[in-house]
DNA sequence: GATGAATGAGCATTCATTCAT
DNA sequence: TATGAATGAATGCTCATTCAT
């Protein structure tokens, strides 16, 4: 329970450290690990707090109340995420590689937080809390969704100049359509592929990214040669 | 508040007793509406009753719990879905339709259920409380999204044989690509667009529609001609 | 613990017995004497549902909160009081008396209430929390204080056209001395007397009325003759 | 926040060591203050420190526990107050004086301190929670109420000795119905004028110590010339 | 079947108190 | 001496659940 010190020395001063820096990240990370496991209600500060190690008393040092714990996991992950994209695909990627090749890479980028990092336990998140808290819904859409939808319509805006994207397609629309598959997969994997078997295995990451670019480049029906 | 009936006549036992038999269904309808608004845990029973125009302790003659109750509402709206589908695709769709064709009414018609009716509103219920009732998940898992991912995927064998749908891609995985736009808009629906005008806009149905269509059908990429 | 029924007979039903109209005024008369004895804050709701003989939670399905209850309990008091001795002093009392007779025969009546009824507790604890809860106060001094003083002060305006009592004397900051004494000693009845015996040898009833008699009548002064 | 004192010269450590001897006593007004304004429960010792200027850990080092500081911000207006009086009347008042002159004085020492300084607010206190706090109540009752109330009651007897007041007034008794106006008024400003605006109008000192006056010299009958 | 009064376990929140620094 | 982070017991309040009627 208490974390060996495995210092050969001066057995350092374990309990009751001053941890006033560390504190507030190690609450928002055990908030947002049992937020997202278990939704917002269902959170008790109790198991937060002894997560974090501490009491559930302390928590009340650092946020006012449960709610603002939960918009505070909210933000943290929202916070890092501003214009980084947008810099990364201005600074990052080549501006004159082919259009499809600059958008799929964004889209590697995003499948790699929304599967690899809280990023996508979150989206779970606040899809489910967003009617109960709807300034919080308001604050992820104008912060995450909204600039990264708008990051991905100036891609496919860029490649429909270049005669390369279909004229036909409305921006706004498209990018909606380019990243659900992303975001479903996302969301299936925070929702079923925990509690059932079967679905994990239909969710194989490789086969997913083989063919979610086949099917975005050329659609379902075969080109003529 | 509530009108008397206060005719001399034949005393039709109206309020009281026309209900017996309904009851269960104003239970669930009103218990459906509650969950997929608020969630599972912050949908009071009482307000489920008063909805239902009934008092608390009603309910428990009918489900033996708040979970019962839950669970009979999933699967109030996952039982009529059985082999509904199946069997429209075999009998209502002709067989020599073009494999395209065939797909598309079957997104359209589901499209028409995620969109327009509280089925939407469920699957963004089921995914919040996944984690916390797994048998749940497992149950909608197992009786809606198997059998609907398993019809799509015989469409797309169907075509694939037919050669007019690419052999490259992998049917179970293309499955879920080609209902991710359609579950995703229910989603935000769900979420985002109840407390979010410009979200709304966004989301324009005919837009998306055609948008999806074309993307689907042709990919990103223009084709030669 | 239970109550026995010393009948003989039926053994009429006894634990959970719906006493729907009695339930309100128990918790009532339970929590008056908790807050009188121990102020507002002290008053843990716990023990004002054990006293009435229920258990905690109960008490929220009369009342809405803690304040709503000390509120209600303040209310009770006052509402019985309200025009009672106007109507008293109108009917009761010979409007041909003595001035000094009818003042004090209102000021008796006054004593019988503050010194063998809840109301002098209830003085002294809408004095104790009358800065934490001001509109509290208001009300109280509005519908008790107020006609109070303003019953007196009518009683002294009379006695002074008779030409009675001193035209010298404002009435109203008579009234207000006058009835001093009284509010006084039930103050330290509730606070010093439970406490500390040698205070209560110095608030013996029947001497206090005499002197306070005496004084009121004819002052310090010895009167020549 | 804190002014910095950035003087280049002799650098007097004013703020951190100037208070060191002053530290209780600016503790116990700040307690005072706020115990007297919100009573014992509702004030919190994090309030206290802040309004001295120090942390909460702070006051463990001079008071043991909260009742302890309580009990010392008592202690220390009843402190000054101990044999003060008694010296005064003995010293500074004329014995050769007329009797009511005397006892007047004496009331308008009181009325002083009741009405202007704290004093009066800490009778209000001490009867708020003498019931939670016997033996606080005690104390203030054996060494601030009694032995006022002694020194009156020589007065009076006295007074009966010179064949000025009546022979038929018990002494301990009549001290008693003496000082209540005085006692009344002063909780009535703490109470009711803080929060009713109506309350202090009647309250005006001057025609209080005026009709105050009249009444305890001559009582409410006229005197037959 | 239906009611609604009553229950009691559970949780968020507060705050006096402690203690390592 | 002073700090302030941390504690933990206490308490108001909620709500799923029960049961006598």
């Amino acid at each position: 329970m208490e974390a060996v010190t495995n210092e050969g020395e001066a057995a350092p001063p374990k309990r009751r450290r001053r941890r006033k820096e560390a504190r507030p990240q190690e609450l928002l990370d055990a908030a947002m690990a049992l937020f997202i496991e278990r939704g917002y209600a269902a959170t008790r500060l109790e198991d937060v707090a002894k997560r974090a190690g501490v009491v559930k008393g302390t928590i009340y040092l650092y946020y006012a109340d449960k709610l603002a714990l939960f918009t505070a996991v909210v933000e943290q992950v929202i916070a890092p995420l501003l214009g980084e994209d947008e810099q990364w695909l201005t600074e990052g990627v080549p501006s004159d590689a082919a259009p499809f090749d600059r958008l799929w890479l964004l889209l590697e980028r995003w499948g790699e937080r929304l599967f690899h990092t809280p990023l996508g336990g979150l989206a779970k998140l606040v899809m489910a809390e967003a009617s109960n808290f709807p300034e919080m819904a308001t604050v992820y859409h104008d912060r995450v969704i909204h600039p990264a939808m708008a990051l991905v319509e100036r891609v496919i805006i860029d490649g429909q100049k270049r005669g390369v994207f279909p004229a036909a397609l409305q921006p706004k629309a498209t990018a909606r359509l380019v990243v659900a598959p992303l975001l479903q997969r996302s969301l299936w994997l925070s929702s079923f592929a925990v509690v059932c078997s079967e679905a994990s295995e239909a969710l194989d990451e490789e086969v997913f990214w083989a063919n979610y670019r086949l099917l975005l480049r050329e659609g379902l029906l075969r080109r003529m040669v």
